[in-house]
DNA sequence: TACGCATTGCGTATATGATACGCATTGAGC
DNA sequence: GCTCAATGCGTATCATATACGCAATGCGTA
């Protein structure tokens, strides 16, 4: 790994793939980039990423707005470190599980969790991955798959798909106020109802009609996801047979 | 359809749900919520959400900042009419395809198109979609699965897990500046490279190894996609016969 | 034909936010 | 105790969204 990795790269990369350099001297900090980053994750969860903004996060911190920009170079380089911190680090097996279906689930369900947790990173996350973070839970994925006969390339396009899944149902999830709240819009489904002209839009008509949208009764909130999930996994198990046959 | 509507919607829904008022007299009005909804759907695509304020929309129009909320009643409302208008029409089939697959998939490539010539969607949409526009694409995809034994809660199910997909991949093509830029960062297989130490991440190593990253000699752009879809299908294909022998 | 007013266009002002720049502060090592 | 590097932060600037009210204008009507 030679030293001159990241001559373009943002700052908070080199800083996460630990090149920071060895300051030695001076004032002591009374701020430090990790609590810095843990602020701001806390108050992005709380209000939302809109309001994220550096004065809030310092008044949050007890110090001036501009104290921040001795930790970060500006406010792109702070969610970059909140987007590698935020998810954790991804569940752990071997290099080849056995059971690749039953791996892949668990990371999976752990990494929507970390999603319904931190809406705001499938806000943030435009960028392809490049912190240890990140590529530590894309590791962990193609790690579930070690077992299979999957070539590379097909591992990955399924480490994406599942990937891609849990996102979108996620964002779809959190975007969705679950009860019709006191002062604003009513419930989704109710105004899908209202919506859904049956000779313009038939098919949705009918899904409305059917109660698709109405809450399950006595369901948790990630049926639908594991139910989605399980689809996603059928096509998988697919692939793999045909991988195996050939 | 009552016309109490929404009483508590965002502006831009009553628009385009047919309920503007019929202004008569007046002045001749210079510009018009299309012209404006338009150019900030080509300012967007052209340099990119960030770049679309109300301060250059108006410079790109001929008129002054504070003309554009005669149209429109903020920026969240001009950026709800672009969301309804730039993925235009879908691709249209009857009530129940016979060959759902083949629908399923031109519907899922189409959309994949609209997200690749207008990426700022993707970073957009974080409601469920309430607009006409969008209703029509979800509606024709229910459409598509028509002819399928697949009941209503699982026609959805697909539905979102295909849209899921099909955003994340484009999300995922137009983050990776396909190649290395003049200025800027290397390519991102070259960074990889570098950065996925066999030791920390042996499955990812292994992936950068096998040349997962490398473009393809001679494949098309949409080849992942289309590959990553079809796992997809295969997995609402086991779904469908599982259905259709219950 | 001329007038009145509804409706649009826009100038001004304000609030919020990001961040460049440079000075004040402080504490570890000599 | 002195020095100086590194930190904390005050001030200023620039971009942006948008409230508010006046000015411009042309249709319906007298």
């Amino acid at each position: 790994m030679p030293d001159d990795i990241g001559n373009e790269l943002p700052h908070a990369l080199n800083v996460l793939w630990g090149r920071a350099k060895p300051k030695g001297r001076g004032r002591t900090p009374a701020l430090s980039l990790e609590r810095i980053v843990a602020a701001a994750i806390t108050l992005a969860d709380e209000e939302g990423l809109a309001a994220l903004s550096m004065a809030r996060l310092a008044e949050r911190l007890g110090c001036a707005p501009m104290s921040l920009y001795r930790h970060v170079t500006g406010k792109d380089d702070l969610q970059l470190f909140m987007l590698a911190a935020a998810p954790g680090t991804p569940p752990e097996f071997g290099t080849a599980p056995a059971d690749w279906r039953g791996s892949l689930t668990r990371w999976a369900v752990e990494l929507f969790g970390v999603y319904l947790r931190h809406p705001w990173i499938a806000q943030l996350a435009n960028s392809p991955p490049m912190d240890p973070g990140q590529l530590a839970w894309l590791d962990a994925a193609l790690r579930s798959l070690g077992g299979t006969p999957l070539d590379p390339r097909a591992r990955f396009s399924v480490v994406m798909l599942v990937l891609h899944y849990v996102r979108g149902a996620a964002q779809l999830l959190t975007s969705i106020p679950a009860e019709p709240e006191e002062g604003a819009d009513r419930a989704y489904a109710a105004l899908l109802t209202e919506l859904a002209d049956p000779d313009r839009f038939p098919a949705l008509a009918r899904a409305v009609e059917a109660g698709v949208f109405d809450p399950q009764a006595g369901a948790a909130p990630d049926d639908d996801f594991r139910a989605g999930l399980d689809h996603l996994l059928d096509g998988v198990g697919v692939a793999i047979e045909r991988a195996a046959g050939a």
